[in-house]
Order: structure tokens, then sequence, then C-alpha cells
DNA sequence: AGCCAGGCCCATT
DNA sequence: AATGGGCATGGC
């Protein structure tokens, strides 16, 4: 896999560890399009247009180097990949018992424990052309706010409405909103784009991010910092240190990496605890596993 | 037609 | 610290 950066593209050649399909739809992101012959993918003010070919993949933009960066293409995911099939996975006697049902089938209720080397195995070979964005913090603090208890494809749309209704219009689309700019959204506003119960939410935290918790944007925000604003709990936190902070050795523990962690890792406990004995599990890879394991069993497996 | 979704807030214990 | 009720909306 080559990578070239031209003045109005990227080309990366023979891409084994960059499949632009699992990169968006696995969960991390909520701005883009499946344009069929296209991806397109927008991230504050910019915009990238993804076409994959046989050989290789062209990622089309006027901001180059924004998204190599966005990209994460500097970093080796096959090393990653190989490295998260290394850990130990039978810390604390947890391991599943043997006699596991054939991977990459539907696992259907008998409950036959998967061993989890033998899960996430295949879930780095289903989701192997994954890579970890590297995102604007005020907008995934933004955008998983919004998440909470909601679905994807509500969570889009409802983004997208965000954005009309307050960012600035560009060449098509229109960009993620200011810090400034949220302020000017009420909390009727944020009702009529459909955030439901999340509106006031949205509205306090756009106060306290331009008011007295403002410093959170301007470095690497403790998880603690990220709890005191309305609406992010410790699951939103653990997203916004993954996805907007590039904390790798986190690990958001959703509904499907709680049932995963119950069905596939033979684990139990509530969320928090969840979370704790991942990270022990996969440390400073917590992040790559965590997408890999998302994406798979959100898929069905 | 209900159940569910990348959970969180708040009151109670 | 731990638990439980309530919650807007619309996709499926």
């Amino acid at each position: 896999m080559e990578i070239l950066k031209k003045s109005d593209r990227i080309i990366i050649v023979n891409p084994v560890d960059f499949d632009i399909k699992h990169i968006l739809e696995c969960g991390q992101v909520f701005r883009f399009k499946d344009l069929g012959d296209r991806y397109v993918v927008f991230s504050k003010s910019f915009k990238a247009e993804v076409f994959t070919y046989d050989d290789r993949v062209e990622i089309i933009t006027s901001d180059v180097e924004y998204f190599y960066n966005y990209f994460d293409l500097s970093a080796d995911y096959g090393s990653i990949k190989k490295q998260l099939l290394s850990m130990d996975y039978n810390q604390g006697g947890k391991e599943a018992k043997e006699g596991f049902s054939e991977i990459g089938t539907k696992n259907t209720q008998k409950h036959p424990k998967i061993c989890s080397y033998e899960y996430m195995s295949a879930a780095i070979e289903f989701g192997s052309g994954i890579r970890i964005l590297k995102q604007d913090l005020f907008e995934v603090i933004i955008s998983f706010i919004i998440s909470a208890n909601n679905n994807i494809k509500r969570i889009q749309g409802i983004i997208e409405r965000l954005c009309e209704g307050l960012g600035i219009k560009m060449d098509g689309f229109y960009a993620f909103p200011t810090p400034e700019q949220l302020l000017k959204g009420s909390v009727s506003f944020f009702e009529s784009i459909g955030a439901g119960y999340r509106a006031k939410y949205l509205a306090m935290a756009a106060k306290q991010l331009s008011g007295q918790l403002k410093q959170i944007l301007k470095k690497t925000p403790a998880r603690s910092e990220l709890q005191q604003i309305m609406g992010v709990g410790p699951k939103v936190a653990d997203c916004i240190l993954l996805f907007g902070a590039g904390l790798k050795n986190v690990f958001p523990v959703d509904v499907w990496i709680a049932k995963s962690f119950s069905e596939d890792f033979g684990g139990s406990g509530n969320r928090e605890q969840t979370a704790r004995e991942l990270v022990k599990i996969f440390g400073s890879l917590s992040g790559y596993a965590q997408q890999y394991i998302y994406y798979y069993k959100r898929s069905g497996y």
C-alpha cells in the first residue's frame, strides 16, 4: 500500500488497510454520503470525495493535508491489527470455553461461547479497512451528545440539519457550526431539528463550551472534565477521547459492545466495569479493538 | 405496532 | 456508590 500526495488528491495504491466503507460506516463519524460511485465526507468546513477502484483509492479534495491527517494515513494499521491478535485474551480466567461456533456465521441462540481470540480475528478480518479518523474535538463533542440513546440514521439527519441551520454555506454543503455559531441555537431550534430531549443538553453544552469549560477545547481534555458537559456521560466521554482527542487507551461501551462482551468474551458487569476490563485486555490499543468489535457486532455477528 | 437506538440526568437509597 | 425511572424521536 503506497500513498501519494498530489495537489488536488491523495492516491492510495493497492490499499489493504483502507476501505472507505469500513471507515465511514463503523460508527465513528456521521457526516458522509454514499453516492454509489463514491463516498463524500465532511469535517468542519472541509469536504473530500473518495473513489474506490480495483487497484487504488483516490481522495479528491482541496485540502490534502487536512485529509491526510484526518484519515490517519501515517499510521501502520497492519502492525496494529497484528498486535491486537497477540494480546492476552485470558486475563482473570475469563477465557471463553472451548468448542466455539464457526466464525463468520450468525451467532444464533444456542450460546456457544466463542473464544474471544477467534472473535477478534473474525472482527478484524470483517473490518479490515477500518481506520480511526482524527476528527475535530468540538464537532465530536456535539455529535456524540446527540448520539446518546439514538440510532445512527437519526443522528446523521439531526447533525445535517444542525449544520444547515447554524453552519456557514460552503460549496454544496454546510460547515459544522463553530462554538460561537452553536450559541445561536435555542432549545426550540434544537428540538425543531429532531434532537428530542437532547435539545436542552445541546443548548447548555454550547454555553459551557463558550464559558467556564472553554479550556476543554484548547488541549487534550480529561475524562472528568468532559463529563462536566451536559449530556456527556462515561460512554460519550470515551467516544470524545477516542475520536476527537486521539486517545486509544479508552473503550467506549455502548449496547453493542456490552452485548459482545457478554456473548462473545464471556464477560459480565455494568458498562463502566466492562470498559475497565476491556482496557485491561487491550491497553493502548483499546480504541482500535473497540472499532473492529463494534462494526462486526452491529452487522449481526 | 412495538421495540430499540453508539446513554444520560436526576432522585432515591 | 449503586440503582431505577423517565426521556423525544423515528427507523425498522
